[in-house]
DNA sequence: TATTGTTATACTCTATAACTATA
DNA sequence: TATAGTTATAGAGTATAACAATA
Protein backbone atom coordinates (compact mmCIF):
# COMPACT_ATOMS: atom_id res chain seq x y z
CA UNK A 1 0.00 0.00 0.00
CA UNK A 2 1.22 3.21 -1.00
CA UNK A 3 1.37 5.64 2.23
CA UNK A 4 1.88 9.20 1.72
CA UNK A 5 5.34 10.16 4.03
CA UNK A 6 5.52 13.84 2.45
CA UNK A 7 5.19 16.92 4.54
CA UNK A 8 1.44 18.06 4.55
CA UNK A 9 0.92 20.71 2.33
CA UNK A 10 -0.23 22.66 5.45
CA UNK A 11 2.79 22.88 6.90
CA UNK A 12 5.07 23.88 3.95
CA UNK A 13 6.28 27.36 4.41
CA UNK A 14 6.20 28.46 0.84
CA UNK A 15 3.00 27.53 0.37
CA UNK A 16 1.45 29.05 3.47
CA UNK A 17 3.51 32.46 2.59
CA UNK A 18 2.18 32.77 -1.37
CA UNK A 19 -1.12 31.96 0.27
CA UNK A 20 -1.61 34.19 2.34
CA UNK A 21 0.47 37.27 0.53
CA UNK A 22 -2.29 36.08 -2.65
CA UNK A 23 -4.73 37.08 -0.08
CA UNK A 24 -3.29 40.09 1.13
CA UNK A 25 -2.37 41.21 -2.79
CA UNK A 26 -6.16 40.47 -4.03
CA UNK A 27 -7.68 42.62 -0.86
CA UNK A 28 -5.03 45.57 -1.49
CA UNK A 29 -5.48 45.80 -5.17
CA UNK A 30 -9.12 45.88 -4.79
CA UNK A 31 -8.82 48.89 -2.45
CA UNK A 32 -5.96 50.26 -4.72
CA UNK A 33 -7.97 50.26 -7.83
CA UNK A 34 -10.08 52.99 -6.83
CA UNK A 35 -6.72 55.15 -6.53
CA UNK A 36 -5.99 54.16 -10.11
CA UNK A 37 -3.00 51.71 -8.66
CA UNK A 38 -1.72 48.05 -8.02
CA UNK A 39 0.30 46.77 -5.62
CA UNK A 40 3.66 46.58 -7.93
CA UNK A 41 3.09 50.50 -8.83
CA UNK A 42 1.80 51.24 -5.24
CA UNK A 43 4.98 50.21 -3.77
CA UNK A 44 7.31 52.41 -6.10
CA UNK A 45 5.36 55.00 -5.79
CA UNK A 46 5.71 54.83 -1.53
CA UNK A 47 9.97 54.37 -1.92
CA UNK A 48 9.27 57.72 -4.36
CA UNK A 49 7.68 59.31 -1.19
CA UNK A 50 9.47 57.94 1.24
CA UNK A 51 12.74 60.06 0.00
CA UNK A 52 12.81 63.73 -0.88
CA UNK A 53 15.43 63.43 -3.57
CA UNK A 54 14.18 60.06 -5.05
CA UNK A 55 15.35 56.99 -5.36
CA UNK A 56 17.32 55.17 -8.62
CA UNK A 57 15.93 52.63 -10.38
CA UNK A 58 18.04 49.93 -9.52
CA UNK A 59 17.52 50.83 -5.92
CA UNK A 60 14.12 50.16 -6.43
CA UNK A 61 14.58 46.80 -8.36
CA UNK A 62 16.83 45.88 -5.01
CA UNK A 63 13.96 46.93 -2.79
CA UNK A 64 11.10 45.42 -4.48
CA UNK A 65 13.12 42.10 -5.78
CA UNK A 66 12.03 42.74 -9.10
CA UNK A 67 14.18 42.60 -12.56
CA UNK A 68 15.16 46.71 -13.38
CA UNK A 69 13.40 46.17 -16.64
CA UNK A 70 9.94 45.41 -15.24
CA UNK A 71 10.81 48.40 -12.86
CA UNK A 72 11.29 50.93 -16.04
CA UNK A 73 7.48 49.95 -17.20
CA UNK A 74 6.09 50.95 -13.64
CA UNK A 75 7.96 54.08 -13.28
CA UNK A 76 6.73 54.69 -16.95
CA UNK A 77 3.21 54.18 -15.95
CA UNK A 78 3.60 56.67 -12.58
CA UNK A 79 5.10 59.07 -14.65
CA UNK A 80 2.32 58.88 -17.45
CA UNK A 81 -0.10 59.14 -14.81
CA UNK A 82 1.81 62.18 -13.18
CA UNK A 83 2.59 60.63 -10.13
CA UNK A 84 6.59 60.70 -10.33
CA UNK A 85 8.80 61.84 -12.50
CA UNK A 86 12.17 60.94 -13.98
CA UNK A 87 14.84 63.33 -13.11
CA UNK A 88 18.90 63.74 -13.86
CA UNK A 89 20.60 61.21 -11.02
CA UNK A 90 24.70 61.86 -9.77
CA UNK A 91 25.72 60.94 -12.63
CA UNK A 92 24.46 60.91 -16.58
CA UNK A 93 23.44 57.32 -16.37
CA UNK A 94 21.16 57.15 -13.47
CA UNK A 95 17.42 58.04 -13.24
CA UNK A 96 16.31 59.45 -10.10
CA UNK A 97 12.36 58.67 -9.99
CA UNK A 98 10.44 61.28 -7.65
CA UNK A 99 7.26 61.62 -6.42
CA UNK A 100 5.22 64.96 -7.82
CA UNK A 101 2.77 66.58 -5.61
CA UNK A 102 -0.06 64.91 -6.89
CA UNK A 103 1.77 61.40 -6.23
CA UNK A 104 2.23 62.10 -2.61
CA UNK A 105 -1.68 62.93 -2.43
CA UNK A 106 -2.44 60.02 -4.23
CA UNK A 107 -0.16 57.85 -1.85
CA UNK A 108 -1.44 59.20 1.29
CA UNK A 109 -4.62 58.17 0.22
CA UNK A 110 -3.97 55.11 -1.25
CA UNK A 111 -1.97 54.12 1.37
CA UNK A 112 -5.02 54.71 4.02
CA UNK A 113 -7.54 52.41 1.84
CA UNK A 114 -4.60 49.78 1.34
CA UNK A 115 -4.20 49.70 5.11
CA UNK A 116 -7.47 49.65 5.77
CA UNK A 117 -8.00 46.91 3.12
CA UNK A 118 -5.70 44.60 5.28
CA UNK A 119 -6.94 45.03 8.50
CA UNK A 120 -9.71 41.99 6.96
CA UNK A 121 -6.73 39.69 6.80
CA UNK A 122 -4.59 40.86 9.89
CA UNK A 123 -7.62 41.07 11.98
CA UNK A 124 -6.40 38.41 13.98
CA UNK A 125 -2.34 39.74 14.53
CA UNK A 126 -1.98 41.73 17.69
CA UNK A 127 0.70 44.37 17.61
CA UNK A 128 3.47 41.96 18.61
CA UNK A 129 2.07 39.32 16.46
CA UNK A 130 2.85 41.93 13.56
CA UNK A 131 5.98 43.48 14.88
CA UNK A 132 7.55 39.58 14.98
CA UNK A 133 6.14 38.60 11.34
CA UNK A 134 7.72 41.73 9.97
CA UNK A 135 11.15 40.82 11.71
CA UNK A 136 10.78 36.88 10.38
CA UNK A 137 9.81 37.98 6.85
CA UNK A 138 12.49 40.43 6.91
CA UNK A 139 15.32 37.65 8.01
CA UNK A 140 13.65 35.71 5.38
CA UNK A 141 14.05 38.52 2.62
CA UNK A 142 17.52 39.00 3.74
CA UNK A 143 19.05 34.85 3.64
CA UNK A 144 17.31 35.26 -0.22
CA UNK A 145 20.09 37.64 -1.91
CA UNK B 1 7.76 71.14 1.81
CA UNK B 2 6.30 67.88 1.03
CA UNK B 3 6.55 65.26 3.86
CA UNK B 4 6.11 61.73 3.38
CA UNK B 5 3.77 60.76 6.37
CA UNK B 6 2.21 57.47 5.09
CA UNK B 7 3.86 53.97 6.91
CA UNK B 8 7.29 52.89 5.32
CA UNK B 9 6.85 50.02 2.71
CA UNK B 10 9.37 47.67 4.66
CA UNK B 11 6.60 47.87 7.68
CA UNK B 12 3.84 47.07 5.24
CA UNK B 13 3.17 43.16 5.85
CA UNK B 14 1.62 42.94 2.54
CA UNK B 15 4.66 44.28 1.02
CA UNK B 16 6.48 41.96 3.25
CA UNK B 17 4.95 38.88 2.74
CA UNK B 18 4.61 39.27 -1.55
CA UNK B 19 8.54 39.76 -1.22
CA UNK B 20 8.93 36.35 0.86
CA UNK B 21 6.65 34.82 -0.68
CA UNK B 22 8.31 35.87 -4.40
CA UNK B 23 11.60 34.78 -3.19
CA UNK B 24 10.52 31.39 -1.49
CA UNK B 25 8.99 30.77 -4.90
CA UNK B 26 11.50 31.51 -6.98
CA UNK B 27 13.95 29.21 -4.91
CA UNK B 28 11.15 26.02 -4.92
CA UNK B 29 10.52 26.39 -8.80
CA UNK B 30 14.01 26.07 -9.52
CA UNK B 31 14.10 23.03 -7.49
CA UNK B 32 11.02 21.81 -8.88
CA UNK B 33 11.87 22.13 -12.41
CA UNK B 34 14.19 19.24 -12.41
CA UNK B 35 11.15 16.88 -11.54
CA UNK B 36 9.17 18.85 -14.32
CA UNK B 37 7.18 20.68 -11.80
CA UNK B 38 6.23 23.90 -10.48
CA UNK B 39 4.94 25.04 -7.26
CA UNK B 40 1.11 24.90 -8.56
CA UNK B 41 0.81 21.79 -9.94
CA UNK B 42 3.20 20.41 -6.73
CA UNK B 43 0.53 21.77 -4.57
CA UNK B 44 -1.90 20.19 -6.17
CA UNK B 45 -0.03 16.47 -6.88
CA UNK B 46 0.34 16.91 -2.64
CA UNK B 47 -3.25 17.51 -2.44
CA UNK B 48 -3.98 14.19 -4.30
CA UNK B 49 -0.85 12.45 -2.37
CA UNK B 50 -2.28 13.36 1.28
CA UNK B 51 -5.93 11.65 0.71
CA UNK B 52 -5.47 7.62 0.00
CA UNK B 53 -9.22 7.95 -1.79
CA UNK B 54 -8.40 11.78 -3.73
CA UNK B 55 -9.59 15.27 -3.66
CA UNK B 56 -12.12 16.60 -5.54
CA UNK B 57 -11.04 20.09 -7.40
CA UNK B 58 -13.11 22.08 -5.69
CA UNK B 59 -11.21 20.75 -2.51
CA UNK B 60 -8.45 21.93 -4.22
CA UNK B 61 -9.67 24.91 -5.30
CA UNK B 62 -10.17 26.00 -1.54
CA UNK B 63 -6.95 24.58 -0.06
CA UNK B 64 -5.40 26.54 -2.41
CA UNK B 65 -7.08 30.00 -2.84
CA UNK B 66 -7.73 29.13 -6.36
CA UNK B 67 -10.35 29.54 -8.89
CA UNK B 68 -11.70 25.89 -9.96
CA UNK B 69 -10.84 27.00 -13.72
CA UNK B 70 -7.78 27.13 -13.17
CA UNK B 71 -7.41 23.58 -10.96
CA UNK B 72 -8.90 21.98 -14.47
CA UNK B 73 -5.38 23.37 -15.94
CA UNK B 74 -3.59 22.19 -13.58
CA UNK B 75 -5.15 19.01 -13.57
CA UNK B 76 -4.78 18.38 -16.97
CA UNK B 77 -1.60 18.59 -16.92
CA UNK B 78 -0.83 16.44 -13.80
CA UNK B 79 -2.83 13.87 -15.54
CA UNK B 80 -0.96 14.34 -18.90
CA UNK B 81 2.39 13.47 -17.55
CA UNK B 82 0.68 10.48 -15.92
CA UNK B 83 1.07 11.82 -12.16
CA UNK B 84 -2.47 11.75 -11.54
CA UNK B 85 -5.75 10.39 -12.52
CA UNK B 86 -9.14 11.67 -13.06
CA UNK B 87 -11.82 8.88 -10.97
CA UNK B 88 -15.09 9.19 -10.84
CA UNK B 89 -16.61 10.83 -7.49
CA UNK B 90 -19.57 9.76 -5.09
CA UNK B 91 -22.24 11.91 -7.28
CA UNK B 92 -21.74 12.03 -11.06
CA UNK B 93 -20.57 15.87 -11.00
CA UNK B 94 -18.07 15.17 -8.63
CA UNK B 95 -13.94 14.16 -9.72
CA UNK B 96 -11.61 12.78 -7.40
CA UNK B 97 -8.13 13.41 -8.30
CA UNK B 98 -5.86 10.49 -7.40
CA UNK B 99 -2.47 10.62 -7.55
CA UNK B 100 -0.55 7.74 -9.35
CA UNK B 101 2.30 5.54 -8.37
CA UNK B 102 4.63 7.15 -10.55
CA UNK B 103 2.99 10.40 -9.06
CA UNK B 104 3.72 9.70 -5.81
CA UNK B 105 7.34 8.64 -6.22
CA UNK B 106 7.70 12.17 -8.47
CA UNK B 107 6.16 13.56 -5.69
CA UNK B 108 8.37 12.02 -2.72
CA UNK B 109 11.50 13.26 -4.50
CA UNK B 110 10.23 16.29 -5.56
CA UNK B 111 9.66 17.19 -1.96
CA UNK B 112 12.70 16.82 -0.76
CA UNK B 113 14.34 18.93 -3.19
CA UNK B 114 11.95 21.76 -2.53
CA UNK B 115 12.58 21.44 1.38
CA UNK B 116 16.15 21.31 0.44
CA UNK B 117 15.98 24.56 -1.45
CA UNK B 118 13.77 26.15 0.87
CA UNK B 119 16.60 25.86 3.00
CA UNK B 120 18.43 28.71 1.90
CA UNK B 121 15.74 31.56 2.74
CA UNK B 122 14.79 29.75 5.89
CA UNK B 123 18.28 29.02 7.25
CA UNK B 124 17.79 31.68 9.68
CA UNK B 125 14.56 30.37 11.20
CA UNK B 126 14.63 28.17 14.29
CA UNK B 127 12.03 25.40 14.53
CA UNK B 128 10.25 28.07 17.13
CA UNK B 129 9.94 31.01 13.93
CA UNK B 130 8.75 28.51 11.98
CA UNK B 131 5.94 26.95 14.49
CA UNK B 132 5.02 30.51 15.29
CA UNK B 133 4.88 31.39 11.24
CA UNK B 134 2.50 28.46 10.03
CA UNK B 135 0.51 29.24 12.73
CA UNK B 136 -0.13 32.75 11.81
CA UNK B 137 -0.05 32.99 8.46
CA UNK B 138 -3.12 30.13 8.91
CA UNK B 139 -4.32 32.57 10.72
CA UNK B 140 -4.31 35.16 8.26
CA UNK B 141 -5.39 33.04 5.17
CA UNK B 142 -8.73 31.70 7.78
CA UNK B 143 -9.66 35.40 8.47
CA UNK B 144 -9.19 36.04 4.65
CA UNK B 145 -12.09 33.52 3.75
C1' DT C 1 -31.79 26.81 -7.62
C1' DA C 2 -27.19 25.54 -6.29
C1' DT C 3 -22.94 22.94 -7.14
C1' DT C 4 -19.02 20.79 -9.90
C1' DG C 5 -16.44 21.00 -13.54
C1' DT C 6 -15.14 23.01 -18.04
C1' DT C 7 -13.88 26.29 -21.86
C1' DA C 8 -12.48 30.65 -23.38
C1' DT C 9 -10.55 35.16 -22.95
C1' DA C 10 -8.10 39.04 -21.29
C1' DC C 11 -5.00 40.92 -18.33
C1' DT C 12 -1.05 40.98 -15.01
C1' DC C 13 3.20 39.26 -13.44
C1' DT C 14 7.70 37.06 -14.13
C1' DA C 15 11.94 35.74 -16.54
C1' DT C 16 15.39 36.44 -20.09
C1' DA C 17 18.09 38.26 -23.64
C1' DA C 18 19.94 41.90 -26.17
C1' DC C 19 20.97 46.56 -26.45
C1' DT C 20 22.53 51.80 -25.47
C1' DA C 21 24.85 55.00 -22.80
C1' DT C 22 27.88 56.03 -19.24
C1' DA C 23 31.38 55.03 -15.60
C1' DT D 1 34.75 45.84 -17.78
C1' DA D 2 30.99 47.04 -15.02
C1' DT D 3 26.72 49.60 -14.06
C1' DA D 4 22.02 51.99 -15.03
C1' DG D 5 18.56 51.95 -17.84
C1' DT D 6 15.70 50.36 -21.85
C1' DT D 7 13.19 47.43 -25.29
C1' DA D 8 11.15 43.26 -26.68
C1' DT D 9 9.30 38.76 -26.07
C1' DA D 10 7.64 34.56 -24.14
C1' DG D 11 5.76 32.12 -20.50
C1' DA D 12 3.31 31.72 -16.06
C1' DG D 13 -0.19 33.37 -12.99
C1' DT D 14 -4.79 35.64 -12.11
C1' DA D 15 -9.56 37.17 -12.88
C1' DT D 16 -14.12 36.73 -15.22
C1' DA D 17 -17.83 35.21 -17.77
C1' DA D 18 -20.48 31.79 -19.74
C1' DC D 19 -21.78 27.12 -20.15
C1' DA D 20 -23.12 21.82 -19.43
C1' DA D 21 -24.20 18.31 -16.35
C1' DT D 22 -25.90 16.98 -12.10
C1' DA D 23 -27.84 17.57 -7.41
Amino acid sequence: MEVFMGQPLTDDLGFLLSRASGALVRATNTALGEHGLRVRQYSVLVLACEREDGVTQREVADVLGLDPSQVVVLVDELADTGRVERRPGPDRRTRLVVATPAGRRVCEAAGAAARAAQEGPLAGLDDGDRDRLREVLTRVWAASG
